[in-house]
Order: C-alpha cells, then sequence, then structure tokens
DNA sequence: AACAAATTGTAGTATATGCTATATTTTAGC
DNA sequence: GCTAAAATATAGCATATACTACAATTTGTT
C-alpha cells in the first residue's frame, strides 16, 4: 500500500523553479536585512547627535549592547563600518552608500503607505520590513502612484 | 578629550522606544514567517498534489531535504503539522488556519502590487516577503485601492 | 583625585536555518 | 523477489542573531 503518490509534471518543475528562485531573493533579502538597518541607524544618529554609540544602537532597535557590538564586528568585517572598542562608530563610504539607499527606499515606502491610506503608526512599523523586498520595479511602481 | 558627546533629549528617548517597538515587531514577523511559508506550501501541495513531501518542499523552497526536516520538526513542535519518519506530512487544524491567513495574505499583497502596476514576475517575487510585514490597517488599504 | 554611573567588551549559552556526507527506508522497475 | 533509484533520517558543521552574567573602560560628578 503506496502511503504516497508519484506524480510527474514536467510544467509544474518549471514553476517549482520559479518558486525556489523567490524564496532565495527573499532569504538573500534577510540576509542583507539587518546590515541595512544597521547602517541607516548609524547614518541617521551621526547626523542628529553628532554620533553613533552602541547603547543608543541597541535602544533603537530593542536589542542588548551585545548584540549591536558583535553585529558591528560582523558590518566591520564586510567594510561597512569602522569602530575601535570604547570608540563612537563610523561608516565607510561603502556603508554610507547603502545607508542611503536603504534610507531612501525607507522613505518612499513609508511615503508610499502613507499616501495608500495606512495610519502613520502602522505604515512606519511595516514600512521597516517592507522595504528590504521591493524591487526596482516595485520601488517604480510606487513612485508612479506617488507623483499621480 | 572626550571621544563623544553625551545628550540628553527625552522627546528622541520616546521616539527610539517606538522605533524599538516596530523593530521588534519586525523581528516577530520574520520569527513567524518560515513557518507560514510552510504551511502554505504544505496546503497547496496537499491540494494540488494530492500529498506534502520534503522533497517537493525542498525544491520549491530551494533548500535541501535536511532544512526542510528539520524545519518540519519544529513546526509539528508548534503543533502546526503532524508528520512521521518516511511519511506524507499533514497540516494540524491550527496549521490549516495559519495556512488560510498566509495565503489570502499572500494573495492580496500580490493582486495589489500586480494592480499597482508590478510586472507579474516581479510582484510575484516581492509579495514572498512583504507578505510578512502587513498590518490589518495595511491590508484594508490595499483592499480599498484595489476596489476602486 | 576619587568614586559612582554609564558604556562597552568578553565568555558562554541558545535557537534558527542552512549545508555536506552517509546511512536507512521506501518505491519502482524488471 | 531482487536491485536500482528515490526519498528520508541522522550526524556534524557553519553562520546569524539573540540573551545573561560579569569584567573592563570611559565618563561625569563631587
Amino acid at each position: 500500500m503506496p502511503v504516497r503518490t508519484r506524480r510527474k509534471n514536467p510544467r509544474r518543475a518549471v514553476a517549482t523553479e520559479t518558486a525556489a528562485h523567490g524564496h532565495r531573493r527573499t532569504r538573500m533579502d534577510h540576509a542583507q536585512e539587518l546590515a541595512e538597518d544597521y547602517v541607516e541607524l548609524i547614518d541617521d544618529l551621526i547626523q542628529k547627535c553628532g554620533e553613533a554609540r552602541a547603547v543608543d544602537i541597541a535602544r533603537h532597535l530593542g536589542v542588548t549592547h551585545v548584540t549591536v557590538t558583535k553585529s558591528i564586528a560582523r558590518l566591520q568585517n564586510e567594510g561597512l563600518v569602522t569602530s575601535a572598542p570604547y570608540r563612537s562608530i563610523f561608516l565607510t563610504d561603502k556603508g554610507r552608500l547603502l545607508a542611503r539607499r536603504a534610507r531612501e527606499r525607507h522613505r518612499l515606502v513609508l511615503d508610499f503607505l502613507i499616501a495608500l491610506g495606512v495610519p502613520r503608526n502602522d505604515a512606519e512599523i511595516d514600512a521597516e520590513g517592507i522595504e528590504h523586498h521591493i524591487s526596482p520595479r516595485t520601488l517604480d511602481a510606487m513612485k508612479r502612484f506617488l507623483k499621480r
């Protein structure tokens, strides 16, 4: 008595490959997500407070300072920030570029959601997660919507 | 020579707490994300193929069967699926409910992006990531947009 | 200058999610 | 029934990201 059926479906194979591609994109989005959040926040803190400290980043993200310290170490390995023990955190040119791109995308998604009729509070929270999953085509569509 | 400035800003403290809340929501979204993707896919496979097998799930998600096996074990611990060695995977009532909710949200976000003017291919990939970061208010706004 | 407070660093732990390699079980074909 | 192929399970490894506890350093106050 077979406990499962076997089906051969070449068309479904193609659909599956497409879906797999989509899921891989999502995982890649996630892998980049923390870096984008950090450099964006570091950029904000430098502009608003003159410097970025681990304690401020931790408060902003709702994690412990240990999590921030370890994350900063990884970002330094990726060439996005520079930091030294007990010193402020700085962005590299690469980090600043990523921060700018992230902020632009964040700003656009936020403006779009508000224009769509989402209350600002909800829009701000949702934009935080949505911004990392927007392809250029979707960004373009949101821009067109904002211009109408 | 101080290496950083100290600023006291009560209003900024409130803003930081709000931001932290937003980031926590995003992390909670992520924590739930894999479960939603799995139960939605399992539901799809059961409906379209009569059964859900690890090998099909792995292909669809673009991961190895080992990753699926471990993830299924976690979902079973969460009461979302039932599975036994070398046997098909089934959804529990709880899992079926989550799958339905996830699919509805997925469908809505996808339709919305297409209506917005995003090419279907991009819309499908973006929806995969976006669907997990949509609050009820944003869902409502998308529904209104689709009805216009 | 001394001391308290605040911040940062280190060690260790935990879970999630991904992989390779290999073993085991089930299914399909002959 | 036997064997090959396919699917699944297990072991071990890796990275990311989160925490607690405690130590070290810096900053602020007196």
